[in-house]
Formats: structure tokens, sequence, C-alpha cells
RNA sequence: GGUGAGGUGGCCGAGAGGCUGAAGGCGCUCCCCUGCUAAGGGAGUAUAGGGUUUGUAGCCCUAUCGAGGGUUCGAAUCCCUCCCUCACCGCCA
């Protein structure tokens, strides 16, 4: 969300920015709703000021025992006024707010102007893609051939399309993953574990963005009873994470906070219905260690640039070759003001595919959270800035490993970094039968 | 799931239809006083929105006592729905 007064007073910049990224702001619409808006507000808090100050003259009338018959009569008809000016300016800003939470953030000025992926910019190539003396298979073959290692026929069976079972060493390799994701991240980087619900309500869902605009990409579940406010798995720690702040002011020295968890990951894909069905590379369940930063507004950019690495740092360790690349205005998520994806190599593909996102929200979710902090000795609260990023999508780094680290007969290596995660191991060894 | 008690400012805690944005205390900030690691006196101390304004100053207005509705000229106070917390019982990991 973007911030009223400015976005009042500059409508024609904003307008501008926005179109950079292929958003098209109706401003006429927007003046005209909010010249009204201002003409009703003032005429409601006026009504109500006049219904304050005549119920206290009445206050007083009656406790000095006067009749106060002459001062109801005066009131007559101002309920009714009031009542009609309240709906009417309930309505408008209602429509306001609708237009307004739809708008998404104003890119930053480093955000190359673009349309779709296409133009991305790539920043770096870090190492050097292998190349193998046999023709190298995809994830999927290797998987299910080791030992059904992955298994997308029985997760089909219990659930449906897009789901996944893993089994032996491969779903330890996955959990491995998880904890030495989680390990550099607290131990090296100076992040916070936390473990978080799977599960949040539609204020969460505001606060990040994801409501009210992209409701249909969500997994939703039954609340307790009856009419309760629909819950919805999460799409991302991000959303419990960054919400930790949601409502509240914190100290300036509580800052920089950053946080790090690892959970699954729930997603229809809703619109993506022939892209990627094949493997674990888009499925409605994911895992997923996040990372997220709350920061001093002018930090944020600078604390982009770290978090990024730290989620680099893992694909670095695990020996992975990545490119790094900025997003273009058109390609950036709703609330972003500046984006980095790196995209791992995948030999079979002979491509690079995403494997994290990172970005700077600026103060985009903190205004929707009222998520603020107060500098030592200032009076007024101010917002936050709020960064995420993927450090890394687990399943996807699975995939990359797999693929990175076959060999000819079908066995995987194991990453060093890995081996004290499973107990020694150097190579899980291709075998036919389960 | 059952029964009972509650949700008030940074914290504790009054208030039970009118002059209460909210007593009192604690904490915090500033000032004064004080020659002994302390005490005393005074002032201030929520957030959001809007108007005015060159102004993130000031002034004015509105809203907010868990959330949302309702009754009333007027609601922290009365009514309804929901959420949450605590206690005991049942159940469960």
């Amino acid at each position: 969300m973007l911030d009223a007064k400015y976005f009042r007073e500059g409508i024609d910049d904003t307008a501008a920015e926005l179109a950079r990224r292929g958003f098209t702001l109706n401003v006429e619409v927007l003046k005209d709703l909010e010249q009204q808006r201002k003409n009703i507000q003032v005429r409601t808090e006026s009504l109500q000021n006049e219904r304050n100050t005549r119920s206290k003259l009445i206050g007083q009338a009656k406790a000095k025992g006067e009749d106060i018959a002459p001062l109801l009569a005066e009131v007559g008809s101002l309920g009714d006024q009031l009542d009609e000016a309240k709906q009417e300016l309930q309505r408008i800003q209602d429509e306001l707010q609708d237009i307004i939470a739809g708008i998404p953030n104003i890119p930053h000025s480093d955000v190359p102007q673009g349309a779709d992926e296409n133009d991305n910019v790539e920043i770096f190539k870090y190492g050097e893609p292998r190349t193998f003396s046999f023709e190298p298979k995809d994830h999927v073959e290797l998987g299910e051939r080791l030992a059904r290692g992955l298994d997308f026929e029985t997760a089909s069976k219990l659930t449906g399309a897009r789901f996944v079972v893993m089994r032996g060493q491969i779903a330890r390799m996955h959990r491995a993953l998880t904890q030495f994701m989680l390990d550099l991240h607290t131990e090296t980087h100076g992040y916070e574990e936390a473990y978080v619900p799977y599960i949040v309500n539609h204020d969460s869902l505001m606060g990040t963005g994801q409501l009210p605009k992209f409701g249909k990409d969500l997994f939703h579940v039954e609340g307790e009873s009856q009419d309760k406010v629909a819950l919805s798995l999460i799409p991302t720690a991000e959303v419990p994470l960054t919400n930790f702040a949601r409502n509240e002011i914190l100290d300036e020295s509580e800052l920089p906070v950053k946080l790090t968890a690892h959970t699954p990951c729930f997603r229809s894909e809703a619109g993506s219905h022939g892209r990627d069905t094949r493997g674990l590379i888009r499925q409605h369940q994911f895992d997923k260690v996040e990372l997220v930063q709350l920061v001093k507004p002018e930090e944020s950019m600078a604390a982009l640039e770290a978090l990024t690495e730290h989620a680099e740092k893992v694909l670095q360790l695990l020996n992975l070759p990545y490119r790094k690349v900025l997003l273009c205005t058109g390609d950036m998520g709703f609330g972003a003001m500046k984006t980095y994806d790196l995209e791992v190599w995948l030999p079979a593909q002979k491509t690079y595919r995403e494997i994290s996102s990172c970005s700077n929200m600026g103060d985009f979710q903190a205004r929707r959270m009222q998520a603020r902090f107060r500098r030592k000795g200032a009076k007024k609260p101010e917002l936050l800035h709020t960064l995420n990023g993927s450090g890394l999508a687990v399943g996807r780094t699975l995939v990359a490993i797999l693929e990175n680290y076959q060999m000819a007969d079908g066995s995987i290596e194991v990453p060093e970094v890995l081996r004290g995660y499973m107990n020694g191991l150097e190579v899980i060894k291709y075998t036919s039968q389960a």
C-alpha cells in the first residue's frame, strides 16, 4: 500500500512511476473519489462534532435538573443526517480502499524498465556448469530410479497432481538440506530461528499483500465454526514472519530483526496448469527456508544486498552454478520495490531455473501492517522496511543436486557440506529395487 | 467439548449511561532541589485519520477502553454476535 498523502499530492508522478511496471492508474477516477471523500469526511466530522457538543449540553442541563426536552428537540434530525453522511463516507472509503489496496509498489530507481522476464538483467554467473561425459538425466528419472526416492505416482494416489512422496536417502537429503540451510543462516548470518503457524488469518495475508488480490493462489481452510473468518495455508513463511511486526512499534535498538524459518509452503498454482507439470519444480506443497528482515528505511537497500548474499552462500557452499538476476519492472512481485532472483543451473534442461527470490518491499507491507519503530528520542513512530528471500527453496535445491551431482550409473554424489547431516554418506548408490 | 472469570493507555489498576482520552500507581522524559551509591517537588508522557498551513511545528476536529453490530440526544459503561486469555473438568500428541 502506498502512502496516502504522497499518493494524493503526487498522483500524476505516482501514475508515471507505476506505468514503469505496466500498471495503469486511473487518475481521474481517483481524483474525483478523493474530492468526494474530502467533502464528505469534513461534513461527517462536523456533524459528529455538533452532536457531541449538544449531547454534552444535555448532560450538563440534566445534571443541574433543568428541562432537557427543548434541547432534545433541537438535536432532532441530526442523527439521520449523520447516519446518512457516515454511510456515504463509508461507501467512498471502501471504494477508494479497494482501488488503493490493488495498487502495486513503486519500483526503485535501480530497477530496469521491462515488460517480462526477458527484460531482466543478469548481474553475474557463478560457477561453471559441469560438462558430462554422458547424457545427464533429469531429476525425475534419477529420483524414480533411486529406489523410488521420488514417487509421484503414490503422491497422486494419496492426494492428486503436483504432490510428491520422497523415500529413503532422497528424503533424508531433503531433510539434510533444511538443516544445513538453517544452521548456516543462524550460525553465520545472524538470523534467529523461528517456528511458526502454517495456517494464518486474513489480516496476516492482507499485511504481506497476498490479499485482497491473490486469494486464488492460496489454499483456504474452513474456520473452526460456521462463519468464522476463513484461514489459509501459508504460501511462504514470509507471511507469518513478517507479520510478527504487525501493529507493533519496535524500539530502534531491536533493529534489525532477522528471522529465518523452515516451513512447508502451499500454493494452488492457479493459472499455471500447463507449466512445469513434470517433477518437483512446481508443486502444491514444497518446503522452503525463508529469510526475513525488518530494518530501518535507510538500511533496506543494503540489507537487500546482504540478504541476497546469504541466499547465494547456500548455493556456493553446495557448489551449484547459478546466476543472479535483477528483475525488471514488469516481472517483479506486487509489493516489491526491488528484487533479485537466483537461478540455479539445471543440466537436463540446460537452463537456469529460479531457486530464490529476494525482495526489498520498502514500507509497502509495513504500511498495511502498521509495523513501525521509534527512533531514540523521537516522538513519532516510523514505518519499518521489510525484506524477504528464499534461502532456499528446498525442493528445487534437491532437484539441482540430483541433476548436477549425478553419476553415469544414476548414483548421486552427496555434496560435501551435507555429508555431516547424512551420517557421512558420500554417494547415494543407484539401486533398482525398493 | 463443558463450566466459570476476564479482555481498559508502555505496565498495573479504577470506572458500571453524560463534564472520562479515560482516576490512582509504576515506568519513562524534562526541569527544580539536594554535599555522601539515595530521597523530595513540579511538568510532561497513546495511536490513527482529517482540516488549516510553505511546513514531518502549532492549532482545531474526528475516531479508538478485544473486534463487529445494536439501543440512546449521548456508550469504556446497556444488548447481540464473534475473537482471544485465564481457571477447573473431559479428551488428546
